[in-house]
DNA sequence: TTGTAGGCGTTATCAT
DNA sequence: ATGATAACGCCTACAA
């Protein structure tokens, strides 16, 4: 305690948060002081509880940080976030949703029921998200959810996906095509491959589910093939079944349902000698940047992925001032690429 | 308080922690005052200050969260860190190292400077994070650097940059390429691309250094390039600048620093019409899981990516049980894909 | 402009 | 097995 030690009892306070008056001379003091004992400024951890805020915000992603930062989306998105909670002050605290293991005879696991954040932004919804956003609310925590339906009066950050890929649709049916495949994202957050009848069976993924929904407006009896990752190399081993139709058969369009799968339905394609778009025509979703696709420019929807992550950090700061803070649906940009054309004869 | 309100004062402690002896009886009651006020658990903020532990570890990068999990090989050494660390029940705050623009008004920025962490892994090293070490050591946080020269007693988890980059320039040797072009990584944190007088100037970046030093061992008139970033696409670009010399005078192999710059020098290679690696030997460094690069599996050098995290997680939870965390030289395995062979003639 | 007092919600220690 | 007490280090009134 620099003030015990030093020279006045808790002006100090005022010396270090800046924010009181205090004379050049007493500052002097202390700050002299301080450095005579190594003072190296006021303990976040009690300055967090007699503010009552810590200044962290917790992230939750399913899984693995790894396979969250894979696709570029969410690593853009996390940009977003952390310039939307920077006015606050908050960093970022990255969280999983599954169940922390048990730590024997250590602390408990740093979890969403423990960790010291004051707002919590659940990205994504996996089944376990439902039981965090339900953790969290126990806590009185304000939460945000970004690409999920938390129901009740939880802010959402969402896209208008399925608008957005009925307009990838319309766009193939203008150019003619009729036998259109669509490749959407896991179907469940178990993660299998494979075709799903559409007709009968809903995605559990809400972002699934509506990306489709736009799609099969337009072309209602599209065969649906779920993929089980958002990875180039899951767009590629689904691209190999469902290019390995019989020839009549295969689709003359694939409608990705993100820009790492329709990447890797064209690097299959390619690989078995298709020409895109001549051959094949393909969309993505998203407008990511995508590393080294270079000379393709995807046909996709161009989601404000950076937008997504600044308005989840400024509801948060709202909610944080007591204000309720609105449910936001981005609009995305259809963008014409040079993956798509009439199909052939 | 649920101990106020409800029935014992702090028996109540016992309850939550579960680590102390209470009867049935009481833990009901206590449970039931609980529920009944909607108490949901021990403020995670008081219990940091009491216990001066916030269970969080900050993990600083530099520049935008975005570019760091660029490269595959941060986001697999997070998953390991994030393992690491698990057994200390910490989470992982991110933190950047870059001046915290002025909140005005509000809070000040989470920095590193008052973040509730209670350890640091400083990742990579800039020059701001020199300074950014300062910082934490004034304040006296146990710190971990990956992948960087932190000089005094601070624990480093590194690799063995030099003598791995060695053996993949003695690879090409054996194959008997004789005119080789080294691709580094950024030179300076400043990140500009362009050739360098290898024999003149030594890169600012540590790992830049090493690389370049095993490399050098080998090829000490290799000409030597430096990428921007390490991007698949940041690789192109130095391609075409790399294999647009005179023909006669084009490298016959490219040593490449990361795996994403060699994928980019493959994939302008490929676009130039060159054959890999009948026309062009290509080596990486990483071995990491490049998404949609197949079929071909580069020539590189596997650094143990999750193993560094996981150490680091252990140095920091061995440095504040008191111990003194040792730094730590991880090796890399060659590994011959089929990116290399024998010169054309 | 500076000092004093009280409490934020815990948990560790000690006594019962 | 439980209760009492005392900090943990700061910040914000309010008093001087």
């Amino acid at each position: 305690m620099a003030q015990a030690a030093g020279v006045s009892p808790s002006t100090a306070s005022l010396v270090f948060s800046g924010r009181g008056r205090v004379s050049d001379a007493t500052r002097d003091r202390v700050l002299a002081a301080a450095s005579e004992l190594d003072y190296t400024g006021p303990d976040p951890r009690a300055a967090s509880l007699r503010r009552g805020r810590s200044g962290v915000v917790g992230v939750v992603f399913e899984g693995r940080l790894g396979s969250a930062f894979l696709d570029p989306v969410n690593t853009v998105m996390m940009d977003g976030l952390a310039e939307g909670v920077a006015p606050l002050g908050a960093g970022l605290l990255l969280l999983r949703d599954d169940a922390p293991a048990e730590t024997i005879d250590g602390p408990p696991p740093a979890s969403l029921e423990t960790a010291p954040v004051d707002a919590v932004v659940l990205v994504g919804c996996s089944g376990r998200l439902t039981q965090s956003l339900d953790t969290v609310r126990r806590r009185g925590i304000p939460v945000v959810v970004i690409e999920g339906d938390a129901g009740d009066g939880i802010p959402r950050i969402e896209l208008d996906n399925t608008e957005a890929q009925r307009q990838a649709a319309s766009h193939l049916r203008t150019l003619g095509h009729e036998r259109v495949t669509i490749l959407t994202l896991p179907w469940t957050a178990e993660r299998v491959a494979g075709w799903h009848d559409a007709s009968r069976e809903r995605p559990v993924v809400d972002v699934t589910r509506d990306r489709l929904a736009g799609a099969r407006d337009v072309y209602p009896d599209a065969a649906v093939f779920a993929a089980r990752e958002s990875t180039i190399d899951a767009g590629v081993e689904a691209a190999r079944v469902i290019l390995g139709t019989e020839p009549g058969d295969a689709p003359t369009a694939v409608i990705a349902q993100s820009d790492l799968l329709a990447a890797g339905v064209i690097r299959a394609a390619v690989q078995r000698g298709l020409r895109i778009p001549e051959d094949l025509s393909v969309t993505g979703f998203d407008g990511v940047r995508l590393d080294g696709f270079a000379p393709y420019v995807l046909t996709t929807l161009e989601q404000p992925a950076a937008a997504k992550g600044r308005a989840a950090g400024k509801a948060v700061a709202r909610m944080l001032a007591g204000d309720v803070a609105p449910s936001i649906r981005f609009t995305c940009a259809f963008r014409a690429g040079n993956t798509t054309a009439p199909p052939r004869g």
